[in-house]
DNA sequence: TGTACATCAGTGAACGCGCGTTCACTGATGTAC
DNA sequence: TGTACATCAGTGAACGCGCGTTCACTGATGTAC
């Protein structure tokens, strides 16, 4: 038995299986682009690749597994590129890094808006989201809470800063020791909660700017998305 | 001529025709609540009524009128929502206004997902939304605006307190004060964009609730989003 | 190296469904004299 | 107050469309001996 490499002992079929999957999910991409999720079509998706509808089951199921895929594709490329971000601009600093994520993480959502709307839209009605997808959509959180996570490590053990704040109720204090433990061990909940607080407001402009609701206001919205991040870092103490 | 009041100088046809029309899109609602906006069918519409389909012709040109008028009438019901949360709290000072336009809002939110979603939500596909939506749209950005306004006002002249943040782009700039223009004139640029931040701020984590992006963090999210209010409220130098 | 059988990809037809919109119609409500 | 005509609401049938999914099939690829 010769040790062929896992990719060339792969059979011509389990080749050409790969392949048609990633090619029917890049058309099924193509096609959210241009229709939206609701009426992401298996027919169409079947058309655009010269096959019959009925092929495509050979590769998903029901065309929830396919926009289940596609979801969890979406989660993973934002993830990616917010982490890409944060490994070229981290060293430089905690505030780099946190303005560098926060853009790319804009700069996606601008390149791929109907992604964006699959995963930070309402949610597709009938479709339920099965628990793959909750791995993938932590991948910016945890990005966000290392950064702070590692800015802690490198100051001063009791200088969180967020001192001045009023207390955390009860049920907060503990979700936020849950998040710490998943995205942040030894992060105080205090400043875990400002890492929550300032997601939601980068997700909040994103989501504002892509689904027209500057439009008479902050539009275009780069200037006030920059200032925004800025305040944002100035409230998040080990960054700021 | 006995000038009768305009209500009873309807026709009987004419205050039909008002009631049908309501009653349609009540049903209209009642079935986004079950389905949400993508699937919304003027034919489950009619069924509901017991009319056949071709009748709603009589009341909507469209599948489309009728989105654009539960639109209208969303933006209305939120508006009105955080203008009594404003009317009745306001005089007791800014900051309890503030937080109950805040809590107004995420609850008619809550009590109407699928309206929220409808208009902060990802756009319905191949619907354009005409002009008529810009108006009732801007209700709630009016309502914390005269908040910020009045207490302005209230207050000495030169008091703003956001001096020691950065001075704000040109652009930015721009933009702020054609806001002012609209809903607080008189209030400094840089105030306005602290009200745009917290604006999308409130909206983000309404989103983020509705659309179960807590899920495994903030859920239930009701002392997040409590903490978070006064967080905000500190943040703008005239309500804190 | 060659043969016999098992696996699998893709086909084509069909099922059953719901949709938005148009159109000629009927009967009731409203208006003018 | 009564009649003649105009307006309008709702009907029912039809058009043309696309959808997700199932199923028996054929032919090619892979496997075991």
């Amino acid at each position: 038995m010769n040790a062929a490499s896992p990719n060339a002992s792969q059979t011509a079929r389990q080749r050409a299986r790969a392949e048609l999957t990633r090619e029917i999910k890049e058309a099924a991409r193509r096609q959210l682009a241009e229709t939206g999720a609701p009426q992401l079509s298996l027919r169409a998706v079947a058309r655009e690749l010269g096959l019959v509808s009925s092929a495509l089951y050979r590769y998903f199921p029901s065309r929830d597994d396919l926009l289940t895929a596609l979801i969890i594709d979406a989660y993973d490329s934002l993830g990616e590129a917010a982490e890409a971000a944060a490994a070229a601009n981290g060293t430089a600093g905690p505030r780099r890094g946190w303005r560098a994520v926060c853009h790319a993480v804009r700069d996606w959502a601008r390149a791929n808006p109907h992604e964006y709307a699959l995963i930070y839209g309402s949610p597709v009605p009938g479709y339920q989201a099965p628990r793959d997808t909750v791995a993938p959509a932590a991948r910016v959180p945890l990005v966000l809470g290392q950064l702070v996570r590692d800015s802690c490590a490198a100051q001063a053990p009791s200088s969180a800063g967020t001192a001045a704040a009023p207390p955390l109720p009860a049920i907060l204090a503990a979700q936020a020791a849950i998040v710490a433990g998943a995205i942040a061990p030894g992060v105080p909940e205090p400043l875990i909660v400002r890492v929550l607080i300032a997601w939601t407001q980068l997700f909040g402009m994103i989501s504002f700017e892509l689904f027209g609701q500057f439009v008479g206001s902050a539009d275009p919205a780069d200037d006030f998305f920059d200032y925004a991040i800025e305040q944002m870092i100035a409230y998040i103490p080990v960054i700021g």
